[in-house]
DNA sequence: AATGAATGAGCCTTCATTCAT
DNA sequence: CATGAATGAAGGCTCATTCAT
């Protein structure tokens, strides 16, 4: 009855992050337009002929690049996952020593990854399910090792008696989700910037671990 | 290369809410079938026939009950926001008039919702997109109106200088949030019942409005 | 539902004939492969990328040695009808003058070829109908020759009394017939080595046309 | 270069075995055009598309009467070969109980069979290669069921002194031969009528047998 | 000779949906 | 209400082939 171009974000055409950007010409064009679609209209609303089309190809060629769509998105999966876990970890690097910055730290560039690569994010996050199980491994071994980055910063921190959460693993289950939902209503604006918003985070972080800044 | 039943959520099957149980029989069991389904596979990765089988008809048969398979989404769009809102709406009338107090009574009830309904949280979540949007329409003014009701309370805490929120409408986000994940890691347990998950959701919403419990 | 690889022989991997030994290493290894192919998938079951990958090229390739599949199949028909036909004409020459003798070779001959090249029997038999009637032709034309040889062997035997078959055209296509089932039943084996089915096949071929060796 | 409908058989269209008959019309019609289209083109050469057409049906209709093309395949296997076994019993049956009528009565069932059903016989032996392993088994369960008839008779004969064939096997894949490639050659004539084939292949089988009919 | 990207037609099959029964 | 045959579009993917390098 209805045939209906929907949109799942607001968020305009991003680009990929720099992990990507050394691949070969086509084979990063295919990537960057299936970003898109996978985002917009999910992995199993997006046709190997629509991505075609938007890359200026014939189905067919596609099948030069990748051995098949799912190899398509297993690859933005890896591409996501490696450069969200390399923020968190040359964010952690920079960071100090103490628990309250290396919290901080790795909430700033969660925050910062999931508001500067939106699309990513959602396909990262929303559509690893359409994988088989062989193909989605590598991303969520992945993903494993980047949420043990939170946990250990807030377990020192516990141990230390800096951080008073009411429980170590749901509180940092709720600091790692406000990230994820940022592509479903953020759009930067002077009001509220990619930083500030990042800020934000960060101190509300900050406040579920009990930790006091201002008075 | 992969024939591949993966599935989106751990949650096992969990039944519709009280909003829904007054439908007829086979409109029902459709319903409940295509509430797995949709939460596990997708909208666009489930299709009628699967869902056709899984309730133990013949596809054709669906179109008896439903005018397409557009409606049935959104048939369990309505009945979880409904369910939703309702949760919420109860929940504010039996809690009493300081903002603390309701508060956590919208946070226990979103939480509570979430951790009972997780599939149709995933469905309500995360396929609205596939609907179109004089379908989507009506769960997404729902959808309005709750999340208004957190951050009217917000509000007033806020004017009466109970709470002092970093940014309203950021925490406010952040605080909704927490509940919308759940059904991606979360599973009832004797060490983390479901009423206990929502205490500790309650709590970490006011530490993130700035309201200190325990000393 | 199934990825089957079938296989239409018992046959093993059977060299060339003489005929195409003296082709160019690339070009004939393409001829090698494809006849292994096209004998157990059938000429329209075995892809240009396949037969590459067998020979170790990329499919492109192929073209600077054949100008199409076609032209594959098409040297293969005709090394495959020019080494059978070369086969019979020995034979017929190294036979003395009687029908008899000039039977029991050309039948001889006949049954070694396609038990050595069994393969090669295959897709000359089987897979002629795939060429277009301007490529089939030269083969079909030495198809021809060859039968006629069995056909005026015969019909001389007949006008000298010594062959009495029922009728000469349906013996004749009897006789010939033994042959070209072979590569589908028959190993080399010690019981039953190559040559003395050879002979088995010329009993039973004079036989049939009513000579009675033994008393 | 050249598109080229080309055809493996002199045969006309010809109808199915009663064995066939009481399918229900559509599927029966599926049926028959497949037999004509994988007999002129094989099995790889036919496509759905084509089928359906000279069905006069939508390709996507196939799959409410058989679930995949090959399962059309084996189901014109199955048909062709219980045809084949059902006209060998049964001319066993009616023969009397001496070896001579009895191979003379399945020589002339064999023959008969593949002259009138030559598309069938073709399908039978020339592309049950193109099926799944597990598809394909009962066609060659019966198949061998069939030929142990032949091989039986022979065997009481050669017992009772009656046959003295140079070797039995041998002998017996000779004469069975005889009529897998009817198809390939024969046209039903006046000067030839298929009853009169049947008598011929029957006396070359009784010769190769070392039986003297006529003086 | 050989490559690899690209093509356009075509592959088998599944899609959501309709309709007569 | 339920069915089963039918539809027409679209699905992911492979086909033989071309061509610039």
């Amino acid at each position: 009855m209805s045939t209906t171009p929907r949109s799942r974000l607001r968020a305009q055409k991003t680009p990929l992050p720099h992990a990507a950007v050394q691949q070969d010409g086509t084979r990063r064009r295919i990537l960057e337009e299936a970003l898109q679609l996978f985002a917009n209209e999910g992995f199993h609303g997006a046709s190997i002929r629509t991505l075609a089309k938007a890359v200026g190809l014939q189905p067919s060629t596609l099948y030069s690049h990748f051995p098949s769509k799912e190899h398509v998105l297993a690859e933005l999966a890896r591409v996501g996952h490696e450069a969200h876990h390399e923020a968190l970890r040359e964010a952690l690097l920079s960071a100090g020593p103490g628990p309250v910055e290396q919290v901080r730290a790795l909430v700033r560039a969660h925050t910062l990854q999931h508001a500067t690569h939106p699309q990513l994010a959602v396909v990262v996050n929303e559509e690893l399910y359409a994988l088989a199980p062989e193909l989605a491994a590598p991303a969520l071994a992945q993903r494993e090792k980047s949420s043990a980055l939170l946990v250990e910063a807030i377990s020192r921190g516990v141990a230390l008696g800096v951080f008073t959460p009411p429980e170590v693993l749901v509180t940092a289950a709720a600091i790692a989700t406000m990230g994820l939902r940022i592509p479903y209503w953020y759009e930067p604006s002077e009001a509220l910037p990619i930083d500030r918003l990042a800020d934000l985070h960060a101190e509300l972080a900050l406040r579920m671990l009990g930790v006091r800044l201002s008075p």
